[in-house]
DNA sequence: CTGGATTTTGGTATCGGTAACAATACTATT
DNA sequence: AATAGTATTGTTACCGATACCAAAATCCAG
């Protein structure tokens, strides 16, 4: 930048001006400048100007595992609205573990982001401290915990997994097995567990510890469910999978056995991958606004740090969801 | 870090190196700056770490679109090595478009990130000009290009293809179709085409522009391809789709309309994405090691920057492919 | 034409660390 | 015990920008 000084024949001052607000500076000098920097090939030093200014332009994001295509429409609802401000992602996964987010939210600290995004809505008592210490905006959006640190962008999955299990209960089906992911250190899936109970309770229904099942992802796991389930209580009707693309897997298991959908057993999803509209029955599930989390948490972190709105402390925005009937019901 | 430095009665430089070098600190002096450290809470400031040593934690990433399932499984192997050396990824996507490429990376050079890594082998002769000038160290990770920024490490496209066409007509199919995602600013896609030219070639097919087709990502456009395949052209007896999940709306169209696959058309995909290993019948595909590019990646990316490995410039990682042959072929 | 208000530009300190070298303390050798 | 050698700690300058305030230039009314 001294460079740049020089060559235009002014102050490092002007250069810092001309380049970053420009209208305070006349007309000729910052043709001047930029002429300069063109000349030079100089390349503004951002680290630079946020130790300088206190002030940075990176925003931390943690989510608990990188290769799930839930997160994925997430994530670019706030890169494309973060881009447009100049703003920059930085990423890292916790796999599930506080423990794990506590340290990256260290580090995060440590390279002075302006905003922090989690996924999890569980945290360290250490991470929560750091967090409030550090006076930045936080935004949680895995799910609508009940003491929020700070803002929260996202969906309740209570409300949901209590939504579909009604729409099974009204349909007709009486037994209704339920999958979800293994819910330790994961509030959403004990959320969605909740929602469900709950659900059937409201129904008049009997809970039956035999078809509530908790496993991993993936199709593998999903067809294992459906065989465990079917074959361990012949009597149950509809199966919830609560989790990821577990009714594909499950959806697959019943096309290779011979059991009908929705005639043998029903079944539903979670979360409205391409696949499940595609797939022949086409599966009941619901929608979940991911992309537009992403793109609502950035502008309200946004808000925070360029327009310093404070008003936005603590809150929160329940982006809801949509249930959507197909064939598999 | 002025304030821990007086509360252990040392001087910064001293705090410093207990943190950053402790064996350079005696036993005592470490203890004593590590307690002050831990009284006040002190955080490092990375920023100003970086900006005074002139060196950066931080590797900068662009893919041409974040929610891609095949780039998520190279992220997290570029993750997971790259927290382990407590380095920072920044991601930022291009949309395919070599201009918003050169863009971000500008940005990135200017957050002074160490390293490189860009899916994309095409790029604005700008871009590669400020890479070059940058000197620091680039890895493209999305095709072997012929001419290589610096290091690369991927597979073949090309050869990918080739080999797929090649297991097609050896199988005996004689009326290949090819379906592809769009080329422009895509040289994977386009060696991906000239592959499996090449292999009509070797194998004395003559090529029919009829059956060699271009279209966007997703099932929708997948299962159309098969469609307009089929009744355009029905001598047609494979149908190789090299791109993402083409092959599995291709697949779900056959079923819908009751032509067997491989009886009626033989199908092969190019990804290995668990999908194709359950549905029925299984695909024939090609295994492409994505996770490995990004681990391989990371540690060649690592070595040049910590060791200052100048001997890897330049180098080319070729991690090759596996092809799976399944039912569908 | 002059004095004061307003705009434009510059000087200097500083952000929070590390590099490079200097100074001091401690060890070992003869 | 003296000296060289090594380990430990401190001093000072600087990384490349911006903040803050002062100085110079410009403008305008009376």
């Amino acid at each position: 930048m001294r460079d740049v000084a020089v060559r235009a024949g002014v102050s490092t001052m002007t250069v810092s001006r001309a380049l970053n607000e420009p209208g305070k500076v006349s007309e000729e000098m910052r043709e001047r400048v930029l002429r300069a920097v063109r000349e030079i090939g100089y390349l503004p030093n951002h680290l630079a100007g946020s130790l300088s200014s206190n002030r940075s332009t990176t925003i931390g994001l943690i989510v608990p595992s990188i290769d799930n295509s839930i997160y994925t429409q997430t994530v670019k609802g706030l890169s494309e609205v973060l881009k447009s401000s100049g703003f920059q992602l930085m990423i890292a996964e916790s796999g599930y573990d506080p423990n794990e987010e506590e340290e990256l939210i260290t580090v995060f600290l440590s390279h002075r982001v302006s905003g922090l995004v989690l996924h999890s809505t569980e945290h360290t008592p250490q991470a929560t401290e750091k967090i409030r210490k550090s006076g930045i905006p936080v935004v949680e959006n895995g799910n609508i915990p009940k003491e929020p640190l700070d803002m929260v962008v996202s969906f309740s999955n209570y409300d949901a997994s209590y939504a579909m299990t009604m729409h099974l209960g009204r349909l007709g089906y009486r037994k209704i097995a339920f999958a979800s992911l293994y819910s330790v250190h994961n509030d959403r899936s004990q959320d969605r567990l909740q929602g469900y109970h709950a659900a059937l309770n409201q129904l008049g229904l009997d809970p039956d510890p035999r078809i509530v099942l908790e496993t991993e992802r993936g199709l593998a796991a999903g067809a294992e469910v459906m065989a465990r389930v079917v074959q361990s209580v012949p009597e149950v009707d509809a199966l919830f999978c609560a989790g990821d693309v577990l009714a594909v897997g499950a959806l697959f298991e019943c096309q290779k056995r011979g059991w009908t959908v929705p005639g043998r057993i029903a079944l539903a999803s979670f979360d409205d991958v391409d696949l499940l509209r595609h797939v022949s029955p086409s599966v009941t599930t619901l929608r979940l606004p991911r992309y537009d989390i992403g793109e609502r948490t950035a502008r309200i972190l946004l808000s925070r740090i360029m327009d310093g709105a404070e008003h936005l402390r603590g809150s929160v925005v329940d982006l809801k969801f949509e249930l959507i009937q197909r064939e598999s019901t």
